[in-house]
This record gives C-alpha cells, structure tokens and sequence, in this order.
DNA sequence: CTATGGCCCTGGTTGC
DNA sequence: TGCAACCAGGGCCATA
C-alpha cells in the first residue's frame, strides 16, 4: 500500500520525467477516479498545462500547473491502495488497469490502479484542499514535544490515532505496526497514557522507520506496489513487524502475533511492546453522577 | 470527542 | 481440479 515513502520515492524518480512537461491530452478511462468531478471540466483545466513543480503533501502527489508562466491550480493525485503512476513512452500499450492517461509532449503519464480507490483531483488551491491534514511526520513541525502534547491531549488508541492523517499525516498500516514496535509501544495503548519518554521513543521511531523505508524505496509486498521505474521496494526486508505473523521478534526473538485493531491487521512482539494495563481496548465506562 | 461499521473495488488466497 | 467465498486496505461517511 502505498504510504509516505512509497509516494515519496515515487515522486522523486518521477520528477525528473515530469517537471518542465506538457499536458496534450487528458483521457479518463475510469470517471470515478475523478471523485465526483465533470469530466470535461477536469480536462480542461489540465491540457494544455505545464508541469511546473513536482511535491508531495502526506500520501498526495502533487503537480503544480502553469499556463504562460501562470499558476494554473494543482493536479493532486491520491494512489490509495494500489495505484501507480508511471511515465510511458508515447503512444505505450495500455494496460488494461490503466485509468487516466496524461499525454504530454514528451511521453505519456498513465495512472495505472487496478482496484479504483486512487483519486486525481484538480484543484485552484491546494493548500486549502490540504489544510485538515496533521503535520508532515518528516518535517520541522513534528517535534517530539509536540508528539507528546498531542497524544496527552487525545484519547485515542495508539494505533487508531497514528492512522489518522488529521493527527499525522503520511503513516498507514505497515508503517504503523513498524514504527510502534521500534518504539517499543502496544498498539492498544491509550494515547493520553503515553509517558513523555515514551512519546519521544516513538517521535524517534517514526522518523526513523520512514526514512530507512525511504532509503529503500519503500515496501513491496504484492503486485502493487512498484517505483515509476518498475522496480519493488526493499523494504519489506527490514520489516520488524508487519507481515511477519509466527516469525520471531528481531529483537528477543518471541513470535510476533497478529490482532485486529479497528478492522486492521497489526502485528506485534507481545514482549517488547507490553500490554497497557487493564486490557487496554477495552473503554471502561464508570458510571458517574 | 471517540468508536464502529459500511462502502468503494479487485486480485489473490483460502476452503470445500 | 474448479469454483465460490472471503479478505485486505485508505479514506470517507453515517450512526451511536
């Protein structure tokens, strides 16, 4: 699935083949990718553009459009489960997964997702569009402090709370499990139970675990996931935790278990990530007056 | 505020 | 062997 660093490697190799580009034709093979938006209007607000800037805000792409050296609104692409973006030759064999083909004067952009979820949005204002996002686990804003201040002021399970991209924004399930083992944090926890020491374990963690994943370019697992050039992640080598139900714990070497949490597969070392106490999930609810 | 569950989708896996 | 049922999973929405 991609998450932070599979969009992020994805749009570094993909710059290079994008920025300084030509929209000529915009064709829509799958409309439900657009989201709601008209169709023509979406073409029309994308040909004819130039690429001016490739980013990357949580798990969206974005590419900043221009018209005659004026800013055009922003194309944000969401790859969701299992959508890819890849730079074709002109004029390529279109795979039948394909959804969106951005021809440009040099080589074609194809939107390759075989389970629909991912989305392309035209928007003026991306910033707005962006702005219930939480902060970019990477970046300046995410401190260790600020990690523990805002877990003490939710009350959220752990692991719930890192998947929710208005509290951080980038982590999904595999980066979750991974960060909350190196941490040495039960996904159970409770958020505002969080000790400072641990909150900053876990700021490090974090950090930590999208940067090698970056490194690698990302995890690979399935078919899915592929950088623009074709290649699998490295990744799910170093994976501590996701996937490796009933292999031992790199670290004490107890088998790592696999629950559910909030419909989520999550793997955990059951010694190296203690229960909270009193069970934890469990919301018990006292009765008050 | 927080939690739960449905929905969107399809390819891969599991079960019979 | 063949086929149906099942499931994963990100984000969003309605409901409790």
């Amino acid at each position: 699935m991609p998450e932070l660093p599979e969009v992020e490697t994805t749009v570094r190799l993909l710059r290079p083949r994008l920025e300084g580009r030509r929209v000529v034709d915009a064709a829509v093979h799958w409309p439900r990718t657009l989201g709601g938006q008209d169709e023509a209007q979406f073409r029309a607000a994308v040909c004819g553009a130039r690429v001016a800037r490739l980013w990357r805000r949580a798990k969206f792409i974005a590419l900043d459009l221009e018209r005659r050296r004026s800013p055009a609104g922003t194309l944000l692409c969401h790859l969701r489960m299992s959508g890819r973006l890849v730079v074709e030759a002109a004029g390529a064999e279109l795979d039948p997964h394909v959804r969106v083909v951005l021809r440009l004067d040099r080589g074609a952009l194809h939107f390759n997702d075989a389970r629909k979820f991912g989305r392309f949005f035209h928007c003026a204002d991306p910033a707005a569009f962006l702005a219930a996002l939480g902060p970019e686990p990477l970046g300046a804003a995410f401190t260790a402090d600020w990690l523990a201040r805002a877990l003490r002021a939710r009350r959220r399970l752990l692991k719930p709370l890192l998947l929710d991209q208005s509290f951080v924004a980038g982590l999904g399930n595999i980066y979750v499990d991974e960060a909350l083992h190196r941490a040495g944090l039960h996904p159970l926890r409770r958020s505002d139970r969080v000790p400072r020491g641990a909150a900053r374990r876990l700021h490090a963690a974090i950090r930590a675990t999208l940067e090698a994943a970056i490194e690698r370019e990302g995890s690979s697992f399935d078919v899915f996931y592929r950088t623009p050039e074709g290649n699998p992640g490295r990744f799910q080598d170093q994976w501590l935790a996701y996937g490796r139900e009933g292999e031992p714990c790199r670290r004490c070497g107890r088998a790592i278990r696999r629950i559910v949490v909030g419909q989520r597969g999550t793997h955990l070392c059951t010694r190296c990530q203690p229960a909270p106490r009193r069970g934890g999930n469990a919301q018990r609810r006292v009765a008050s007056w």
